[in-house]
RNA sequence: GCUCCCAUCGUCUAGAGGCCCAGGACACAGCCCUCUCAAGGCUGCGACGAGGGUUCGAAUCCCUCUGGGAGCGCCA
């Protein structure tokens, strides 16, 4: 019986995710939901010194905002768990047993001091810098010597020499690496902690991972991890390997050097459809041009799509995929989406009504703040343009206004046409001015609507404001 | 230092020897529409990193260079 395509992604909480993190979930995500498969999420939490129970709570709440929702992992336990690896500890020691016991692994004594002497003196001698292999043939008596000294070992895993490795990678193609070229890599350090490479490759292994998708930066990890699993007679999963994304200067995204974290997007307001959709597109061809539902994101990746040179993150595409992703909010997902940004409680009705009149004029919950203020409260200070339009229309104009609003009503329609028959104004010499003192700008929503929303009240107080203010003689 | 990878408009990309004096999307500029902003429509700007080959013909194949990236850890 054939396993189900099963991608995974493994992310250490050492920090929050950011964007290159989050296009290789994403990216593992479609390829499994493209193919019916299963998704599991890994958390590699064995280094408990940088590791963080807030690091990673955060970035499993990143990831269900993406909309990556995972079949196994966290939270959804199953026989092939536990999904954190620091809860994992008793099977790695019982592979790490099977590994000495079989002779595919040794403990070594090398301090770090000599051996990075002897990676000095490789690279001094222009040889690549390689475990030079001092414990390898180490009997019993020279482990009793060491031991006997108080030196704690690692074990490393012992490369056979000589070989030849070849594999496809999914998206790079066909690779084939020397043994020679590998040094004896460490399993497990002397603490006792098992390192990246051997849990990582594991784990798959054990979670029945079909299908790994990750950073370009572990290419050369691959040779390593299959040589292990092999060791331990496991079935090794095929490997791909995306390109970096990098900043507009060329260097690869990182924290550290101020790339946007998921959840920081997110704060400011992105919407995780504008930011799946960016990431489909970036590195990956074959989307169509326009927006892409998120449930119909799978249907629309292809890893034989996918890239090979590194990516560059561009916020004005993504500013793009926002603006998309606003377009194609509903109204109920548009309110919660504008909400928080909004002042406690402008009244019965008025929130919907602010959500109704904002919808296509907002990028960010951000913008919507300052319309509360101008549909419900007090009128801030007009903008400069805003004051040279009043002042353009004079005095005459608004008082003009104030008596055809009495007549009219606030419909905009009646109240233009009583307008125009008395100051003889129209088209846009009537409307700016007359929006300039609703709401203090010369942008914004429609007028009829804005109109519709204004208490009478503040319309009349607003165009009294306005001839006021321009001078009423 | 050594090994490996990559290279088309500002950005994401199409392109697998003639369909390409290179196509699309975003961005930018202009015009139209419009009470404004946005949206929409139209137009424009804009690239095969360089040099050598191979070929009747090269963005596509080969070599060199240049530029960028990755790896070589008791980091993940």
């Amino acid at each position: 019986m054939s396993r189900a395509l099963t991608t995974r992604f493994a992310p250490s909480p050492t920090g929050r995710l950011h964007l290159g993190n989050a296009r290789t979930a994403l990216f593992a995500f479609l390829l499994a939901r493209a193919a019916g498969g299963r998704f599991v999420l890994r958390v590699e939490d064995t280094d408990s010194e940088r590791s963080s129970e807030a690091f990673l709570e955060a970035q499993l709440a990143d990831l269900r905002w993406l909309g990556l929702d995972w079949d196994a992992g966290p939270g959804r336990e199953d026989a092939a768990g536990p999904y954190r690896q620091s809860q994992r500890g008793a099977i790695y020691a019982e592979h790490y047993d099977r590994l000495e016991r079989e002779g595919h692994a040794y403990p070594c004594y090398c301090s770090q001091e000599t051996l990075a002497v002897a990676r000095r003196t490789q690279l001094a001698r222009g040889e690549p810098p390689r475990y030079p292999g001092t414990c390898r043939e180490l009997g019993a008596l020279g482990r009793a010597a060491h031991e006997a000294a108080g030196r704690r070992p690692v074990l490393r895993f012992r490369v056979p020499p000589g070989q030849s490795l070849e594999f496809d990678d999914l998206v790079r193609g066909p690779q084939r690496f020397a043994t020679d070229d590998i040094g004896d890599f460490v399993l497990r350090r002397a603490d006792g902690v098992p390192v990246f490479f051997f849990c990582n490759a594991l784990d798959d292994a054990l979670m029945g991972v079909t299908h790994v998708l990750r950073g370009e930066d572990h290419l050369a990890n691959t040779p390593r991890q299959r040589l292990l699993l092999e060791a331990l007679g496991l079935e090794a999963p095929a490997y791909g390997h995306l390109p970096l994304l990098v900043g507009a200067d060329g260097a690869p995204l990182s924290k550290r050097r101020g790339a946007a974290s998921l959840g920081e997007l997110r704060e400011r307001g992105y919407l995780p459809g504008a930011i799946a959709n960016y990431l489909l597109r970036l590195g990956h061809a074959g989307a169509p041009d326009g927006w892409v539902e998120p449930a119909a994101l799978a249907g629309h990746f292809a890893l034989d799509r996918v890239g090979r040179a590194p990516a560059h993150f561009d916020e004005s595409q993504l500013l793009h995929w926002q603006r998309e992703a606003v377009k194609h909010l509903d109204e109920a997902a548009c309110a919660d989406w504008l909400g928080p940004a909004l002042p406690p409680d402008p009244g019965a009705g008025a929130r919907a009504t602010l959500v109704r009149l904002l919808r296509h004029n907002v990028l960010f919950p951000l913008e919507a703040a300052p319309w509360a203020a101008v549909l419900f409260g007090d009128l801030p200070a007009p903008s400069g343009d805003a004051e040279a339009q009043l002042h353009e229309a004079g005095p005459g104009f608004f008082a003009a206004a104030r008596a055809a609003l009495e007549l009219a009503g606030p419909d905009l329609p009646a109240l233009a046409r009583e307008i125009r028959a008395r100051t003889g104004r129209r088209g846009a010499d009537l409307y700016r001015p007359l929006r300039a003192a609703l709401t203090g700008r010369c942008d914004g929503p429609e007028l009829g609507p804005l109109l519709a929303a204004l208490p009478l009240d503040t319309i009349r107080s607003r165009l009294e404001a306005a001839e006021v203010a321009t001078g009423r003689a």
